[in-house]
DNA sequence: TTGTTGTTTTTGTCCGACTATATTCCTGCG
DNA sequence: CGCAGGAATATAGTCGGACAAAAACAACAA
């Protein structure tokens, strides 16, 4: 390969970083169980068989189910084999899980669902960020949307300034559990915006949303940054689904 | 042994599965890193050193990595090592995680954070229960309800029926999200609740406020399964703290 | 200084043998 | 005939050892 080329055939992970053999078949068993080709209950082939068939060692198979087993999709048990764990036990929240889950097609009743939790979670974060942020989380902020609206989110420089804006809102809110739940939703949340973009080009300005929550989280005024936040989250599920109007008003 | 004797002294898991040499060392190191004693940015030995050390097979410790990686708490890159991932990594809200957390002295902070969580997300849990329970739903609900009563939370089918109780009421909330969620948090807290009870036996009694919740999810008055679920989280937090009513106001 | 090339350390992958576990089945006893 | 106990067996679990690949680092050259 010539100077400065790049080999965009690797698979790449969520951060970008180049999938090893073990996540590779992780990140392929999960996606096929997530997304129902093997149902709750099943059992895969044994070690010998899978890996052949997969033209990867034993070693490398089992790690990647020891992957898929701490991610609660699969248990493994001597004598019985590696069975699919009833969908109770799945880490649905997990990073990787979620981002599995929009892989093939995002299915529309889990998406509504995912934005129900937002909808409950964000704007009561938005209400924490707003009593306990910083003036550095501030400064933070407004440099973000200053990006943000230079850039735009079409480009990579304005996802990246969206990205920090929200996860410095996360962290003024002081709590870790939700800082780490959240920034995984909005994560998957945003897979789904790039799938869907490749449709749909076009939507509302997102800017005026982000906004209102900052105006609101700089004058430390929860309740202005709850209602600002709803309506934030409210849009983006309009802007990610096409529908559901009715959801939103609940 | 003789029939009918059992192994105490083997480990076992959150459900009571016995933990193969790979679990094991997982847990000891995932708890090692969340109680701090391997900071982020640290480097662990390599393989080779480690898993001599630990007198495991090297197979038997990477697979040992891969959970800890699948769980956000370390990162493995070649010629650099093991490293612990910054806590923002770290998937806080995974069962396992959660677990450790609380194995060692439960911190304070923490704990009043999860309950912040807490007091978010069950009360409009309840409430969407309220709205969209089953009769069937109504039914386990209050069965469990009179188990808990003849039974008592002092005894191990009390404990059982609470937790009938409220996995029924998650699956009435017909968000698969929120069901996930929610459980893993409620198992850590229940986890501290046993590690408090052996110094402080004696608190106030459960039924009450989740007879409230019942009463109202079976009313289908979602305002009223909120209050109701408020109260109970509330009340949940006094008991394992002893402290923090500032909290549980705000 | 900058770019390139080699060195080296560490994880990644592979293989093949053996062990542990738990189901299944069979056998013999009541 | 039913059932308890033990043997057979299929599967994951563990091991050790070899080699491959990645990537930081050092040495060197332009």
């Amino acid at each position: 390969m010539a100077k400065g080329d790049e080999d965009f055939g690797v698979v790449r992970r969520i951060d970008g970083k180049p999938l090893r053999i073990h996540g590779t078949v992780a990140r392929d068993l999960g996606i096929s169980i997530v997304s129902g080709e093997y149902l709750p209950g099943a059992i895969l082939d044994n070690e010998v068989t899978a890996s052949e068939e997969l033209k990867v060692s034993r070693t490398a198979y089992r790690e990647a189910v020891r992957i898929l087993s701490a991610k609660g999709l699969v248990e493994a048990r001597p004598k019985i084999g590696t069975r699919v764990s009833p969908r109770k036990n799945w880490h649905l929240l997990d990073p990787d899980v979620l981002y599995w889950m929009f892989q093939r097609e995002p299915d529309e009743q889990l998406l509504a669902s995912l934005f129900e939790l937002r909808r409950i979670i964000e704007p009561e974060g938005a209400a924490l960020a707003a009593e306990r942020r910083s003036d550095e989380h501030l400064r933070i902020m407004e440099r973000a949307l200053q990006d943000m609206r230079t850039h735009t989110l079409a480009t990579e420089a304005g996802r990246a300034a969206d990205q920090l804006f929200h996860s410095t809102m996360l962290d003024a809110t002081g709590n870790a559990f939700l800082a780490s739940l959240t920034s995984g939703v909005e994560a998957a949340v945003s897979w789904t915006t790039e799938f869907k973009q490749r449709k749909a080009p076009l939507q509302r300005d997102a800017l005026p949303d982000h906004i209102k929550v900052f105006e609101a989280v700089s004058a430390a005024d929860a309740v202005a940054a709850r209602a600002a936040m709803v309506e934030l989250v409210d849009q983006a599920f309009v802007d990610t689904t096409g529908a559901g109007k009715d959801t939103a008003a609940a």
